[in-house]
DNA sequence: ATGACTCGCAACGCGAGA
């Protein structure tokens, strides 16, 4: 079971990628972040033809996250438990072959010392309360997405020119780290070690061509899907490409 | 360089992203 996730950064921008890589990559589930657009603008269509069943959890303009799948699929919720008042589209999570898969947005959190940034680690305590729930309940899980947090110094270009960047605070590297603890397995580290791979590079200032990102899409796994887990990687082949997102997929292969 | 691009909105520049 192949499973990815990819930061598109507008579906209606990116509709003839996606289904490029649909194509080429063939996963069996392809979670989406930042769509921007309600579940009603969701080119659902285009995506069926291709062989895809789709959950959406959209808004205006901002955000929206989706889980497109090539096996039936059972949304869960479309909300990360714990604020009823966070009308933000950063969470779906469904069922599929048996393992539950959320497609995760988590807040940027920029500039720190804001309410952006305290709205960011709450989030991320919400998500540890959720993630401490599904192992309670051991629930095969594989929660992918934009976790807009470098959790090492490795996963950063150029860590001193990042050090006041919410992706790489001690505190949010502090909450991330909390939710790992829970026993949590990196899927791309748990195959690759340490290598130094980007997962984003900014449109600006040449850094895609001079490889100056950041790796902050995950793939984490329980237990149960982890000791399944046979091989994970990095496709910088969508980022090459004209019109492209700032992020690239990353995607795991369990066994069934 | 408090920059640089790219997106949605529906402005005819702005806010947000990371």
């Amino acid at each position: 079971m192949k499973i990815a996730t990819w930061n598109v950064n507008s579906i209606k921008s990116r509709l003839d990628a996606v289904i490029g890589w649909l194509r080429s990559a063939r996963p069996d589930v392809l979670l989406l972040q930042e769509i921007k657009c309600l579940e009603e603008n969701f080119p659902s269509l285009e995506i069926s033809a291709e062989g895809y069943r789709s959950a959406i959890c959209g808004q205006r303009t901002y955000s929206g996250v989706a889980i497109l799948s090539r096996h039936p699929l059972e949304a869960t919720c479309r909300a990360l438990p714990g604020d009823d008042g966070d009308a933000q589209a950063r969470y779906i999570e469904a069922d599929v072959n048996g393992v539950r898969i959320a497609s995760i947005y988590l807040p940027n959190g920029n500039p720190i010392g804001t309410e952006k940034f305290a709205y960011k680690l709450a989030w991320m305590e919400r998500l540890r309360a959720r993630v401490r729930d599904l192992l309670a309940a051991e629930i095969p899980f594989v929660l992918g997405g934009d976790y807009n947090i470098a959790p090492a110094d490795l996963d950063v270009h150029d860590p001193h020119a990042w050090t006041q960047d919410a992706l790489v605070q001690p505190e949010s590297r502090a909450a991330f780290r909390r939710i790992m603890h829970l026993g949590l397995t990196d899927a791309f580290r748990a195959v690759h070690g340490n290598a130094r791979q980007f997962t984003w590079w900014d449109y600006r200032a040449g850094a895609w061509q001079r490889n100056e990102g950041l790796r902050i899409d995950h793939l984490l796994l329980s237990p149960q899907t982890a000791d399944r887990l046979a091989d994970a990687a990095v496709d910088m082949e969508p980022r090459k490409r004209d019109k492209a997102s700032d992020h690239t997929p990353v995607w795991c292969e369990l066994t069934e």
